[in-house]
This record gives structure tokens, C-alpha cells and sequence, in this order.
DNA sequence: AAAAATTAATTGAACGTTCAATCAATAAAA
DNA sequence: TTTTATTGATTGAACGTTCAATTAATTTTT
């Protein structure tokens, strides 16, 4: 019989040496050749455990969507956080070393271009882009009436996106992704003064 | 001696080929088959007026770059507008019917992912991407203070794009791209009057 | 405990497909 | 006739997949 452990061991590794030949060469130019230079295995083996280049994209994709999922739940469950720090630790959540490394941006990229022509990648995105969503009408919600809770979660959900989007895409992400995060942060207290105090108008 | 016109012509047909072949089978399986096979032409013809594929989709790039461009221009010059009306029109060209086309929305989609690994395509990019914050700064500057503007424009532009990719991605664009638009609208006038009026606070 | 049998992991060369680019041939215009 | 525009078959490189063969880990048998 095989080492055991193994499999899950080997899936991960194709994983992360995508993320690289993504990094290093983007989508369209990663083939199964530079994955697997990367992962110092044989081009043969990503067929073995994804059944094809595809299915490791997929799966790479996949595991972008599950890392922004279980960070938010590390940071969210062990402390009993009220709905202000909640929204805090959604921005933060996005904006992770891991979202802002340039392998995370250039698969976030593609992925969309692909999702648009590809079923399977555009439920995954739908997902995600509800879940964002969802989570923060659940915290604005405890902070504002119902209407209000609803257009401040489009808003911060947009704000979000748009500016990890115009971040990963300028010259210098680095420096324009920690504004960003201030920014970001900053327009969800105004959400809540500007509508949560109905003392001001 | 050729044809007079005939070069412009071709090289419009091209362009359009181009995105109706992306908006059909994506960046990715568009091929000089598929273009040449649209526009009606053979396929040498693209390396004769772009001396290549890579050439034509640049051009077919530029060519939305230029679209964006020309809109703004068209619905600010000719009238005499304010800051506000200004600052609307600058969302209005952000979601004309020809951004929410589909072949727009996968081409812009491929485009930043591209431009990830292209210099030239990076380099517009980040124009566009400047001049979208120029344009609104320019009009905040109008109505608020100084570091208020900087900000507003800052926060507009990353909602302007934000919520063009949550529509872009959408299972319904359609309808969420006019919810957006007003959504985009409304924001910029609570900046106004929350920022503008200092009797406000 | 040693040897044999079993099973999965892994390799990499071969194959067929796809695609962009090329270019000789043709058509059209001047 | 000369120049330009256009065609489309051909070429050669690049790619993903497949699979027979090899290696290594584990179990079974003696």
C-alpha cells in the first residue's frame, strides 16, 4: 500500500505551485509543464489527482474561496465581538497579505474573466459575492433600520471590491492596499454616525 | 493606389469582430479564426493591419479606453453644467449601455487580467484608472474642501467600480446595473450634503 | 523475520489537436 | 501595368492528455 497522507499532501502542493506559475506567469501562460517544474513533481501526476490542468484551476479557485471563508470565521467566532468590530473584522478579512500577494491577485483576475464563460466558476462567484453581502447585512442590521441596513451593505460590499480592485490593479498595491483598508474602515463608521444616530441629521 | 477609407473600415470591422467573438467564446478560445470568421474576412488579414493577434486585441483594449473617454467628453462639453450635474454624468458614462454589453464586460474582465503581465496594457489601465479619479476630484474640488474631495473622489471611484463588478458578475446584470446606477447617484449626494454643508453635522 | 505479493504513486515519452503566423496566389484598384 | 488588398492553405511550435513502465510503500505468506 501507498504512504498515507499523501494525496492530500500532493493536491495541496499543485495548489500552491499554481498560485505561483500564476504569479510568475498568469493564467493563459501556466501550463501543466510550469506547475509542475514548480512543484518539482511530473506533468502527469496533475491529471492523476484533478483529472486535468482544468480541474487544478478549478480547484486553485476554489481554494482562494475557501482561505477568505475560513479567515473571516478565525477572526470572527472566538471573541464575542459586537456589530461595529464585526464589520471591521470583514474589511479586514479582504484585505489580508494573503488577498493583497500577487499570485492571490493575478488568480482573483482571472477567475473572473473565466467565471464569465464557465458555469461551474460563475456559481462559485456568486457564492462568494452573496456571502460578503450577507454578512454584512447581518452586522448592519444590529446598527440600523432595515432599508438603511440593506443599502449600507451594497455600498460597503461595492466599496470593498472596488477598492481591493483598484488597489490590486495600480503601480504601487502595497502602499495603496493599507490606505485602502483605512479608507474602507472609515466609510463604514460614517455608515453607521450618519444613519444609526437619528439624534443627527 | 488602395481604396481610400478602406483601412479604417477594416480595422473598425476588426475591432467589432473582436468583440463579438469575445463576448461570444471569451478571450481565451477567441481565436484569428473566430474574428475573421465574424467580421467576414480571411484570416491573414489581421497581421496585415495589426501585425498580429496581439496587435488587434490591443487595439480592440484601446478602443474601450477610448469609448469611456468620448462618452464623458460628449455629455460634459456641450452644456453648462455644475459640479453635481457633473459628477453625475461621470457615473451615466460609467454605465452606458455599451458598458453594460456583454462583450464589454468580458473584454474589460480579460483586460485587467492581462494587464497583470503586460506592461502596455497595464499602462493604460492605470490612465484610465487616473483619469477617473481626476475627473472627480475636478468636481469635488467644486463643492467641498480640499482633503474632503480627495477623499470623495477616492471612495466615488472605488464605488463606481466596485459596483460595476458586483453588476459585471451578477447572475441578473440587467436589473442590477440600474439599481446600481442609482445607488452610485445617491451616494455621491449624501457625500455632498454631508461633506458640503457645514451647518450639518 | 524474511520473502513474496499487492497496490498505489509517479514518471515522461508519444500522440493528436489547436493555433498564430506566413506566404504564394489571386483579385481589385489606380 | 503596377500597386495594393485579400485570401486561405500550409507550417511549425506549443499544449493537454494518455498510458505503459517504474518505483516505493504496505500487507500477506511462509
Amino acid at each position: 500500500m501507498p504512504k498515507v497522507g499523501v494525496k492530500s499532501l500532493r493536491k495541496q502542493q499543485l495548489i500552491d505551485a499554481t498560485l505561483v506559475s500564476i504569479g510568475e506567469h498568469g493564467l493563459q501562460s501556466t501550463t501543466i509543464i510550469t506547475i509542475s517544474k514548480i512543484a518539482g513533481l511530473s506533468s502527469g501526476i496533475i491529471s492523476h489527482y484533478f483529472g486535468g490542468k482544468q480541474g487544478l484551476i478549478e480547484a486553485t479557485i476554489m481554494h482562494l474561496l475557501e482561505q477568505l471563508k475560513v479567515v473571516l470565521l478565525e477572526r470572527v467566532s472566538p471573541k464575542k465581538l459586537n456589530a461595529a468590530e464585526r464589520l471591521n473584522m470583514i474589511i479586514e478579512a479582504n484585505f489580508t497579505s494573503f488577498q493583497r500577494s500577487t499570485p492571490t491577485i493575478k488568480t482573483w483576475l482571472s477567475f473572473w474573466a473565466e467565471s464569465m464563460h464557465d458555469p461551474k466558476l460563475k456559481r462559485l462567484q456568486n457564492i462568494n459575492s452573496k456571502r460578503l453581502y450577507s454578512n454584512l447585512l447581518f452586522s448592519y442590521r444590529q446598527l440600523l433600520a432595515e432599508d438603511v441596513a440593506i443599502m449600507a451593505s451594497q455600498k460597503t460590499a461595492a466599496m470593498i471590491d472596488g477598492l481591493w480592485l483598484r488597489c490590486a490593479l495600480s503601480s504601487s498595491p502595497e502602499e495603496e492596499f493599507i490606505k485602502a483598508e483605512q479608507l474602507c474602515k472609515s466609510f463604514v463608521d460614517e455608515q453607521i454616525k450618519q444613519y444609526g444616530d437619528i439624534t443627527c441629521h
